[in-house]
DNA sequence: TAGATTGTTAATCGATTAACAATC
DNA sequence: TAGATTGTTAATCGATTAACAATC
């Protein structure tokens, strides 16, 4: 009995995790793997089987009683699921060192990700190429939206200008923006924000590195 | 009555969390706000005070009944309970956009973190510097390690490498790494992991939009 | 003191895991 | 068919929230 079209709501968690999914089933296909089981590829993963098919779950039935998956099938599905089946347009606003890093991120295009515009609001900086993209002035970038469909704004600049690049992107139709400036934005609800904080993940690290070693917490209030 | 001495097991989300608050404390700091309380720095951050209390419970108290927190008090106590009272040394392994951007960023520096060696593979990178630094060559990192107290090491290089790098570091007496590369890495017990997975950030922004679009989930199985 | 807000326990909620019937 | 593994429900576990006594 197929699931149901619904429009419950996706826990987080289980988005991010089918993401993972989603990068190992392209690898197994990669090598030519063109089946597996939950309880493989759960392995694989470091999560349990019983994850794995919940999480599916939520998305309808994708497997064979008694085979396992079928990896292309699998894969391919949870490609439309994700929504790159369609390419994805973005936009980068912030062309110092890190969005010049991910600007030159070469894996992106087969990957289903087309870099279409680098913005920035340095002198020095707009006219001069990155990846064969001419880095043109940020105040460019609403009427760039006007001309083009953008689905992602991709925000590399400092955290001062970043809510007012947020804004831009948000009026001129970008609904989904990855934002590195440390900053929490404000955006109309049809937008969805992924932040991305370095910092936090590399503060985290020091922290579960220093529990690991003192052997738990020593408290010393 | 204090919380006495433990070892209890702190779930990650909490040592995710604890870095948030570091950083909105430090914020707090710098803008000469002196008391807050969990209510005010909970609505800040978007969690609840609930939350935010239960944390810190794990670690202690920090607070005054019918006062708050004083911002500079706390700030100190969590930066000391993560370890980052003393500063934290580090390497990079892989020169290439990523790492160069990683290398440059220069906030490290006011937050904690030296950076004190980077490495590459690639002739042509190894002997050029970077924000002052200059590019070691890949096979000196083990020698590099006996000479030099690390704490933490950065990998920016691809995932063909990085397992062979994770092991130099254990070995070399480093305990946390910060993977930027997309590979599971095995280390041993002691080690601890950061991985950074930008590709499936950006998978589970276009999932996250897709699902909003579709008004919830719309399966066409 | 009275008011406020913490520290901390108890209740609720949600997510993970276990189990197993369905079925390939 | 028999064996295997999914899809799916039920049980467990853990994390979040609520509540309130302690106390500044």
């Amino acid at each position: 009995m197929p699931k149901q079209p619904s429009s419950e709501l996706i826990p987080k968690r289980v988005v991010d995790r089918i993401a993972v999914y989603y990068r190992y089933l392209q690898n197994m296909v990669d090598q030519g793997i063109d089946r597996i089981s939950s309880k493989e590829l759960s392995n694989m993963i470091g999560i349990t089987a019983s994850q794995l098919r919940q999480d599916l779950h939520f998305f309808g039935s994708f497997g064979q009683q008694g085979f396992g998956y079928r990896t292309e099938e699998l894969l391919y599905r949870i490609k439309k699921l994700i929504g790159l089946d369609l390419r994805q347009s973005m936009v980068l606003i912030g062309a110092g060192n890190l969005g010049s890093a991910i600007a030159s991120y070469e894996s992106f295009v087969n990957k289903g990700f087309d870099l279409i515009g680098i913005f920035d609001s340095n002198p020095e900086v707009i006219g001069t190429a990155i990846n064969g993209l001419l880095v043109q002035d940020v105040r460019e970038l609403e009427s760039f939206l006007q001309r083009n469909t953008v689905n992602i704004g991709i925000i590399t600049a400092p955290a001062s200008p970043a809510q007012g690049i947020a804004d831009i992107l948000s009026a001129g139709g970008v609904n989904a923006i990855w934002n590195y400036a440390p900053v929490k934005l404000i955006v109309p609800k049809h937008v969805t924000v992924e932040h991305i904080h370095l910092t936090d993940s590399l503060v985290s690290l020091v922290f579960q590195a220093n529990i690991k070693k003192r052997g738990g917490i020593s408290e010393n209030s």
